[in-house]
DNA sequence: TCTTGACTTACACTATACTCTAAGTAATAT
DNA sequence: ATATTACTTAGAGTATAGTGTAAGTCAAGA
């Protein structure tokens, strides 16, 4: 699969795909005319960095996944850390959400009663 | 309420809260000297700011939020649908994060496992 | 062979959100 | 009176994450 092809399949710019890679999180293989030659394993890859951005963890963050990943298994009980490190940012991140939707919903509910008093007294 | 005092307050920076007036986020009274006054209104709405942002609420949809604000009651309607738009996404935003941490626990019991059966094999 | 299109590189530019500096003013403490 | 501190402004600089351009290479079809 070659760059165009895999922008299109992981729904990323190619321009991204290649800033990935100078950052150091991708790794490609190149054919002879020096062209990017993506695998099935460089699209569970990169999907997997997109889910990693999506929900918060920077670049360099990433980068350093990328370099562990990209070592073997001999990092794995140091990646297992870096996910359950992260585990634990998504769980406050999702209590974080919960937290503010109540705000909103309270928000949101003022400003119709709000509004309710309004067309009561434009109503007398 | 001064500047400085106000930054600790809100736990934010001078600068930001510079930044955010001259953006239009906020509107303050000055005192004869010219320098900033903040009151309990402010406060909270700062608060609010800041919880906007959290949620990812870019600072020109705060910004614009904040015009409708300062022109007062008329605009409730326009600023409920605002709030109401912005829940949705709230909304849509826990759930991606719920389905994220399934995932990251998923490959998680995956590193645990394949590091069991490399365990299994050197006791062999 | 020529042209088209997909690629290559290096580097410049953009957006978002700060963060800091420089130069100056005003109020307060010694 | 003077030094210190807190403020003022405009504008420059930083971090993060892309996004786009220019100049050139390569391969495949007409």
């Amino acid at each position: 699969m070659r760059i165009g092809e895999m922008a299109k399949a992981a729904e990323i710019s190619e321009y991204t795909l290649r800033y990935y890679e100078k950052k150091g999180l991708i790794q490609v293989r190149r054919d002879d005319a020096g062209r990017r030659c993506y695998d099935e394993s460089d699209m569970e890859w990169i999907k997997f960095i997109k889910r990693l951005k999506d929900t918060g963890m920077l670049l360099k963050d990433i980068k350093e996944y990328s370099r562990l990943r990209y070592e073997g298994n001999a990092t794995m009980q140091e990646r297992l850390q870096m996910l359950e490190k992260h585990r634990e940012y998504v769980t406050e991140q999702q209590k974080k959400w919960a937290e503010y939707l109540g705000n909103l919903d309270d928000k949101i509910a003022f400003y119709k009663d709000s509004m309710d008093r309004i067309e009561k007294i434009k109503g007398t």
